[in-house]
DNA sequence: GGGTATGTTAAGAAATTGTTAAGGGTTAGG
DNA sequence: CCTAACCCTTAACAATTTCTTAACATACCC
């Protein structure tokens, strides 16, 4: 994780657009940037930035409202999101917390304090292992409990799934040869091309697509 | 245990009271509020909530010293307490665990992160061991006695369905393997394939089906 | 663009568990 | 010692979930 992190700044005004990502670039952030809710969740989707940064009023679509889509997104579920308010707005802040914002900064901006506050937020992000259970960001297994939380919240893994993925969170980072997930799950059991895939798959729908990383060629890896 | 869990929410600042009550009400709760220390302690003596939410920064009575006041009181003693805490006031933390919280939250308050806090304290306290006797939400076990008691009831359980259930309980949320009972419950005797399940389904029959789960492929649990 | 590796989907095969009822065993009380 | 009540196990079958496969789609690399 020595990559730089991602922010996605999202604003209807251009101004503020260059401002802040002046700003960030300088602070060695890489930074994308959406003029618009519908914008901002596609270009969302394309990077899993590690940080979205909203103004609350836009045309169309608005901050809550694109916050509260971006929610819905599994492999977004728990990217850090940041409002920015009018000050008089003070509604918005309940609401934006609502839609499962993180965080809050009020206009007029003070670049100063913005990249304080990211970088509180950028903190957090940790794994251990305790006693066979393993957490790594916002996925926790816990192996005697045959229990997966995503989120917090208990998702179901069949058998199968939850060796794979649990045999996958072992190392993070290290790339298990499809030969190496075979033989650790099935055993000298013959299996069929895309029986791997097929599981792979399934463990994406649960838990996004992009803590699973293919390797062509060689095999795949669990990635934060 | 059908009611619903009682919390005192404690903050002096009106907007986070109604914004949190909104929350908790909505994951049915039930809630209780008060403005300054003294009011709290006064409700928590006629309400014994199961839970207390105390803000850290309030005028007059602070939050640490009502948890300490609270903690004085015998009816209170086992009340769990959660503190709000700006992020800024780090010392805060160790503080309030000094004066008997149970946990904290620093604000800004993300609901749903609250709100699995709020889970895991209540689950936490609500599994009880004394003397080889288990009390898990409603159910209850006497060893000595050999009684169940399911929602204050007395509940026959013969012999088998007894220990398979204590044996259950005595981990809950640990998956126990078909192997695991079988050699705790009946030693080296064989027993079939299905005897297992007819137990289950005896003890099914009697405190409900959600409390005893099947993980398919790997064994049973119990859960709240 | 051809060739290979992986993604996706749905169907049905396989594995596991649920349910029921019956029969033999055991116990308590008369 | 006999009977009734209960307990435990089992077998047969139903229901459910999980796993695998095949067929096709898509992405990727030289």
């Amino acid at each position: 994780m020595s990559e730089l992190s991602k922010i996605l700044l999202v604003d209807d005004e251009k101004d503020i657009l260059e401002f802040l990502s002046y700003n960030l670039i300088k602070e060695k952030f890489k930074v994308f940037t959406a003029s618009n809710g519908e914008e901002a969740i596609e270009q969302a989707k394309k990077t899993i930035p590690d940080l979205i940064i909203l103004d609350v009023m836009m045309p169309k679509m608005d901050g809550i409202t694109t916050c509260a889509e971006i929610r819905k997104i599994p492999d977004l579920k728990s990217v850090l999101i940041l409002f920015l308010t009018a000050r008089s707005e003070e509604y918005s802040e309940l609401a934006g917390f609502d839609a499962g914002a993180d965080d809050y900064v009020t206009k007029p901006i003070k670049p100063k304090l913005l990249i304080s506050r990211i970088k509180a937020l950028l903190k957090r992000n940790n794994k251990k292992v305790i006693d066979g259970n393993i957490k790594i960001g916002n996925i926790e297994i816990d192996k005697s409990k045959h229990i997966l939380l995503f989120n917090d919240e208990q998702v179901h893994l069949a058998k199968k799934e939850f060796n794979l993925l649990y045999f996958l969170m072992s190392i993070p980072g290290k790339v298990f040869t499809r030969q190496e997930i075979i033989s650790n799950i099935w055993g000298d059991t013959f299996v069929g091309d895309r029986t791997i895939d097929v599981h792979i798959r399934k463990i994406r729908e649960k838990i996004g697509n992009h803590h699973i990383k293919t390797i062509k060629g060689v095999g795949y890896k669990f990635d934060i």
